[in-house]
DNA sequence: GTCTATATTCCGATAGAC
DNA sequence: GTCTATCGGAATATAGAC
C-alpha cells in the first residue's frame, strides 16, 4: 500500500530499463550504459545491485517468464466448457501480448540460445495443468462434441494462431501492406476471430 | 558440373560456416573467431572476403531469405484450387521448415532487430502474389464454396500454425513432454494436418 | 548508495611476411 | 590467398572517494 506510494527504488529502475533494452537488443546486444541511461543512474550501480549483465539478465528473464505462464495457467484450471476455455485463453493471452508486444520475440529468441535454462526455473510442475486440458478435449472428442484430432496438435494450434503474429509483425505489416494502427486493430479483431476459427474447425 | 566436384572454396566455407554461426547466435552473439574456426582457417581471411562482420551477415541473410522465398510464391502463383494450394502451400512449407528449423528463429530474430532492412532487399515486389492469393480467397467466400472469413486473418493464421512449431519447438517439446524423434514426427504429421485443419475450419 | 576514474578483457579489424 | 602478430576501440567490471 504505502510502498506503491513511493517512487521507484534504484533496483526497480534498473530492472525496468533493463527489461526494455534486453527484449530490443537481445543480451549479446544490450550495453550496460545503455540501461543505466535509460534508468537515469550510473553504470556502476547495476554491478553494485546485480554484479554482471549475465546475473541482472537471469533475472529480467525469469521475471518476463513468470509473467506469462501463470496468467494462462489460471485459465486452464477453471472449469469451463471446452468452447468457453478456449475463447478465454485465447482473448485473454491476445489481450495481454498486445500490451507486451516484444515479449514473444524475447522469449522465443533466449529460449532457443538457452533451451535448458528454462526447463529448470520455469515450467516442470506446469505440466500437469497442460495435461488437463488434454484430457478436456479428447472427452469431447469421446463424446462426439468435436470431430477427433489429436489434442497435441490442437494446441499447437491455437498457441501458433497467438503467438506468431506478435513474432511476425514486421513481415505481416509489409505482406499486407497496411500501417502500424491498422495492424493493431487486425490483432485485436483476433481476441475473437481465433477462438471463432478453432470452434469452426472442430465442429464434428 | 564440374564445379560440384571441386571441394568447397573458402569462400563457401565462410559462408556456411557463418550461416551456421549467426543463426546460432544472431549478429551480435556471433564471434569472427568461432566463425574462422568452424571454417577451418584463420580470422583474417573472412575479412579479406567480406571486409567486415555486417557485410558477412548480410551476404548470409539475403541468401536464407532468397532460399525461402521463391519457394512459396512458386506454388502461390500456381492455377490451383483454393484448397489444393493450401494443402500444397503448407506440406511444402514444413518441409522445407523441417530441412532448415534454425532459419525461423534466425528470420524472426534479425528482422524484428532491424525491419527496414529487409524490405528494401526483399519482398515489396512480391506483395503482389500474396494479393493474388487474398483475392482467391474472397472468391471462394462469394461463391459459397466456404465460410465467410477475411482474408489477411485467414492467412495469418496459415503462416502461424506452419511456422510456429519451429520457433518454440523447446516449449512445445517440453510442455507435451516429448523427445526429440517424437516431436520431428508431430511435425511431419502437421504437413497434412495443417492443412485438414484450415479446410475443416473453412467449411460453409 | 551513488558517483568518477581506471583496470581488464574481449573482439573486430589491419599490417605485413610468406 | 593464407598466415601471425598486433592495434585500437568498446564494453564489462572494479577501486575508491564522497
Amino acid at each position: 500500500m504505502e510502498a506503491n506510494l513511493q517512487k521507484a527504488s534504484s533496483e526497480e529502475l534498473i530492472l525496468s530499463a533493463a527489461q526494455e533494452v534486453f527484449m530490443e537488443k537481445g543480451l549479446a546486444g544490450a550495453r550496460m550504459q545503455e540501461i543505466a541511461d535509460r534508468a537515469g543512474m550510473n553504470k556502476a550501480l547495476l554491478h553494485y545491485y546485480f554484479r554482471s549483465k549475465e546475473k541482472l539478465f537471469q533475472v529480467v528473464i525469469t521475471k518476463a517468464i513468470s509473467s506469462l505462464l501463470p496468467r494462462l495457467l489460471g485459465v486452464i484450471e477453471t472449469d469451463l466448457d471446452l468452447f468457453d476455455k478456449i475463447r478465454h485463453l485465447t482473448s485473454e493471452f491476445i489481450g495481454f501480448l498486445n500490451k507486451n508486444s516484444f515479449l514473444p520475440v524475447f522469449i522465443v529468441n533466449e529460449i532457443n540460445r538457452n533451451p535448458q535454462f528454462f526447463f529448470k526455473n520455469v515450467v516442470r510442475q506446469e505440466k500437469a495443468h497442460l495435461d488437463s486440458f488434454q484430457r478436456q478435449v479428447e472427452e469431447a472428442v469421446h463424446q462426439g462434441r468435436i470431430r477427433p484430432i489429436s489434442p497435441d496438435q490442437l494446441f499447437m494450434n491455437m498457441m501458433s494462431m497467438v503467438v506468431f503474429p506478435f513474432l511476425a509483425k514486421p513481415v505481416f505489416k509489409e505482406a499486407l501492406g497496411i500501417p502500424e494502427e491498422e495492424y493493431q486493430r487486425v490483432i485485436d479483431r483476433r481476441r475473437i476471430e481465433v477462438a471463432d476459427f478453432l470452434i469452426q474447425s472442430l465442429r464434428p
